[in-house]
DNA sequence: GGTGTATGCAAGTGGTTGCTTGCATTGAAA
DNA sequence: TTTCAATGCAAGCAACCACTTGCATACACC
């Protein structure tokens, strides 16, 4: 059923509502992009909405594992500083989708819905890591782990989405600043940049 | 030159974009929920543009002050608590207004502008706190400031525009939240919870 | 060859949208 | 009383929208 049509469709749709949003993608447009009559797509898929719903699940973010945390911490700033690196910029990649569909939650809850999807996974490998971190003497303990998971997401979320509409809310150069996020998020959890037990000293990053 | 008639269509049109976006508000509506004749709309703002943009000029979030925090820091946990409650409900009473001006950016950059106004001053009076703490002693030095401010204000931010679409994400329940954010983001500058230096014991609240 | 399915093309339908026009009404200032 | 600006009302306009219909074409499978 993936014919070579249907999945430019699905791609062109995707692309213009991350550009327009729902009501400022036109089927027409659509059918244009992807070098299709206009019929197909309603012969297709029926409505425009069950198109674009259908787009989004395949186009959405759920391609992107990028998850990049290790199973077993060594160094927890490094890896806490490339996972926010990554995760950034993952989710500054899709920035224009992401607005789109948060604002256009009421009318359609299904899309925004669809995309928390990958931020639970990141967001359950976050805290799955502090656990870690915390069982190993890198950290006091994990009570406040969750809130401090939900604050590093937020940081990187509303870095990724906010960053080119008021860059003076957010630190200079973007390029420090997942390391920066990084860097309070785990102090805030009591992180001395020294694994308390005994634990390997492994390699250091020189900051 | 404030009729009463010009200020109806103002509030209603601001409160049509926060619930439907540009596109999705129609002058009919407009002119509907004002209670005027459409026609009024285009003698008296031109075009639905310059119209909307006059609304979310006059009702967005410049009205609200809000910072609430004390130019003389006594109880920084307790002060930041009601600060992060504060702004976070502001924020969440705007949620929907704010998710479509940075939906529709791309298209009409000056909403979202004009309201990063407002959130500019909370960004600044809070820096200006963590500034006066460091000063106090209550932080160690202030050089994390910066990020620490964005940090907060992403935690608030992010907590008062994603919590209905996916509060999975979200620290349980919503009323304990601000504190997390504000106890988290102190110690993430060093704060101990006791001030460092000799300062008056001053009046605690009871956690 | 025959059949069926997917697609293209042209045209059209009913509805909505932003915006305009022409004319009547009001109400306050001159 | 006259004047003038603001507003209402009815109608309409051109464009665009999602979606449909009827028919021709192409290509795969039997």
């Amino acid at each position: 059923m993936t014919t070579p049509t249907r999945d430019q469709v699905l791609a062109a749709a995707a692309r213009l509502y991350a550009e327009h949003g729902f009501r400022g993608t036109t089927t027409r447009q659509i059918a244009k992009d992807a070098g299709v009559n206009e019929v197909t797509l309603f012969r297709q898929f029926g409505s425009k909405t069950t198109l674009l719903l259908e787009a989004l699940k395949q186009h959405g973010p759920a391609s992107g594992g990028s998850a990049a945390l290790p199973a077993e911490p060594v160094d927890p700033l490094a890896e806490l500083t490339a996972f926010a690196t990554n995760t950034r910029k993952t989710l500054h990649g899709m920035r224009a989708m992401i607005r789109k569909a948060m604002a256009e939650f009421e009318e359609n809850p299904e899309m925004p819905r669809c995309m928390s999807h990958s931020a639970a996974h990141i967001h359950a490998a976050l805290a799955t890591y502090f656990e870690q971190l915390a069982a190993k003497g890198f950290i006091h303990d994990a009570t406040d782990g969750k809130a401090a998971t939900a604050m590093l997401m937020s940081a990187l979320f509303h870095d990724a989405l906010g960053r080119d509409i008021d860059p003076h809310s957010f630190p200079q150069p973007v390029s420090s600043a997942p390391a920066a996020y990084a860097r309070l998020c785990l102090r805030s959890l009591g992180f001395t940049e020294k694994p308390a037990r005994r634990a390997k000293p492994a390699k250091r990053r020189t900051a």
